[in-house]
DNA sequence: TGGGCCCGCGCC
DNA sequence: AAAGGGCGCGGGCCCA
């Protein structure tokens, strides 16, 4: 750890490097950006060791080359005073022209590897470093760079690097800035709903009058709707023949008791998950900070530890509200997923279909299928891996139209069923299933096998089939959005500050000192992403959002003809734009 | 009392 | 309209 006459000179050193637009290395982007950001201080770019490493160590593509690299890291603790060795004299930051070589890697002390890294259920980078022995930070980066120059398709792992570690940043800006968020609107949202808030421990008037008449209808005086057991069996009772609580399955019964129930469960649900309380603990001084866990994932979308900002359900979205003289620009990649199995496949026919809006009305009009719901479910199916129902039935159909994009998906699936790995279009690779489907799967070969062994060992195989069917494709799509949005990041940190002008929007305070004057991102999720932006800027940055968009898809897919058109608003309220 | 599991449901 | 993939979270409930 740095001490403490240390770590208050760190960002006043971090900024005067960074004039000089060094990629810094540091262990973990969580563990130094947040201090650097609220001492006002951003880095343009990183490597952040812990999530590149985590992908190199599964890389199929890095995988020989990880042979001719198999030592094990070692740690060796660089402090900022050497940081600063190599500036000008003493802790003086240097100026731009200071004889550090742009791209030399700034070291940071890194006692041991942070390792909330548990992705690998089979076992793998979490005890990588166990009992490791202290390490030289440079080696751990030479030894990463030098895997991914030995790779079969070092140019793509380099761009996955890259963007992951941008997305770290990005991640750590997120929560410095927070999203602009009207308390008082979310409190009027809720008060329509369940009623004023109600004293501690009680329950809210709208839910207790539905909980009332479900009783009544159910004749059951004493049923606690919020127990499953119980309520079941409630149901039950009443000649309601279920076999969950689940609202798909309640919708089918016509029963006098099912329409409050349905909406008791709506309102208990709103005040649990972004009730009052949440307000209270999740939104300060007029921001929502959600805690991002970039690459938090197997397939490389985020994780959230905290707020739950991916599950921001629209009813609430009416309280993101853009400060005084500030607005927001929403943007979502349009049918994303489709649009990039078509071009990672290098389906023609099927980006041909996706070009302009709506790729389901491209696959009517290529005469694939006859109606657009259809072509939805049948290309949902096909990326998720279904095989009843409507759904599967029509997957034959588009893989007779598509079969190139069809093959990637099932191959994919093959190769899961395998126990393979598989890869997405920038080399980052699935997780092995877990011992006990292997042991699932042993045991249906062996010579005493029951039919029950083989059922439950197909079923299982099928099940993780459908997981690296969809792998590929979510975490390709991702990448695609991880491009964008550091493509984002870069283009709103050129375009500046709000200058001091009388008529220029007044700083958002609320958002930290490196974002107050400035176009910011605050939202990010899986395709969509919103920007906080002075008002005079909006257009600007619109045009920075979209080029960024175009920009994501040549730096995957290169000239391949396919586009990733995006909806995008610039709006007060976030419920304003069309979800 | 606290950890871990299941359920149900919000988002993509 | 449902069913396929990925998540997080809160509540109930069981068990130590």
């Amino acid at each position: 750890m740095l001490a403490d006459g240390e770590a208050a000179e760190l960002p006043a050193l971090v900024a005067g490097f960074e004039r000089l637009r060094p990629r810094w290395v540091w262990s973990d982007t969580r563990r130094w950006a947040p201090q650097l950001l609220a001492a006002g201080v951003r880095v343009e770019r990183c490597h952040d060791l812990r999530l590149c490493g985590a992908i190199l160590e599964w890389s199929t593509d890095a995988e020989a080359s990880r042979a001719e690299h198999p030592d094990r890291p070692l740690w060796l603790a660089r402090g900022p005073a050497e940081l600063a060795a190599d500036a000008t004299p003493g802790a003086t930051p240097p100026s731009a022209g200071a004889a550090v070589p742009a791209d030399r890697p700034a070291l940071f002390e890194l006692d041991e590897l942070e390792r909330h890294d548990d992705r690998d259920a089979a076992g793998g980078a979490s005890d990588r470093f166990e009992g490791a022995t202290p390490h030289q930070l440079a080696g751990e980066h030479d030894r990463q760079l030098a895997i991914v120059a030995g790779s079969a398709r070092p140019a793509r792992l380099r761009l996955l690097l890259a963007a992951e570690s941008a997305g770290a940043l990005i991640g750590a800006e997120l929560s410095a800035a927070g999203v602009p968020w009207d308390a008082a609107t979310h409190d009027r949202v809720l008060a329509d709903a369940l009623g004023p808030r109600p004293r501690p421990g009680a329950k809210p008037a709208r839910m207790e009058e539905l909980a009332a008449r479900v009783r009544a209808e159910l004749d059951a005086p004493t049923l606690n709707l919020d127990s499953q057991v119980d309520l079941l069996r409630g149901l039950r009772a009443a000649g309601i023949r279920v076999d969950s609580t689940a609202r798909w399955e309640l919708r089918e019964h016509d029963h006098p008791a099912i329409a409050p129930l349905l909406a008791y469960k709506r309102l208990a649900r709103l005040l649990s998950a972004n009730g009052w309380s949440w307000l209270e603990t999740w939104v300060v001084d007029g921001r929502f900070r959600p805690d991002y866990v970039p690459g938090g994932t197997a397939t490389g979308r985020w994780a959230t530890s905290g707020g739950g900002a991916l599950q921001l359900p629209k009813q609430i979205r009416s309280a993101v509200i853009a400060d005084p003289g500030w607005t927001l620009v929403v943007a979502d990649a349009a049918q994303l997923e489709p649009r990039v199995l078509a071009a990672m496949a290098g389906d023609l026919r099927m980006a041909e279909a996706a070009r302009g809006r709506d790729i389901y009305r491209g696959i009517v009009d290529a005469g694939v299928v006859a109606a657009r719901d259809e072509a939805k479910v049948a290309l949902l199916g096909a990326m998720y891996g279904a095989t009843t129902g409507e759904s599967g039935r029509l997957v034959p159909r588009l893989a007779r139209g598509f079969p190139r994009a069809m093959a990637l998906v099932d191959r994919a699936a093959a190769a899961g069923e395998r126990g393979a790995r598989v890869t997405t279009l920038l080399g980052r690779s699935s997780p092995l299933p877990p011992a006990t489907w292997r042991a699932t799967q042993a045991r249906a070969t062996e010579p005493e096998a029951t039919a029950q062994d083989e059922r439950r060992a197909r079923s299982s195989a099928r099940d993780w089939g459908r997981f690296t069917r969809n792998f590929v494709v979510q975490g390709t799509a991702a990448e695609w959005a991880l491009c964008w949005m550091a493509g984002v990041r870069s283009r709103l940190a050129q375009l500046g500050d709000v200058g001091e002008r009388a008529d220029a929007s007044p700083p958002a305070t609320a958002s930290g000192p490196v974002f107050a004057r400035r176009p910011h991102l605050v939202y990010y999720l899986h395709d969509e992403i919103i920007v906080h932006t002075p008002a005079e800027l909006a257009d600007e940055v619109a045009l920075a959002v979209r080029d960024s968009a175009a920009e994501a898809g040549r730096l995957l897919f290169g000239e391949f003809p396919v586009d990733f058109p995006l909806d995008l608003a610039i709006v007060p309220s976030y419920a304003e734009a069309d979800g």
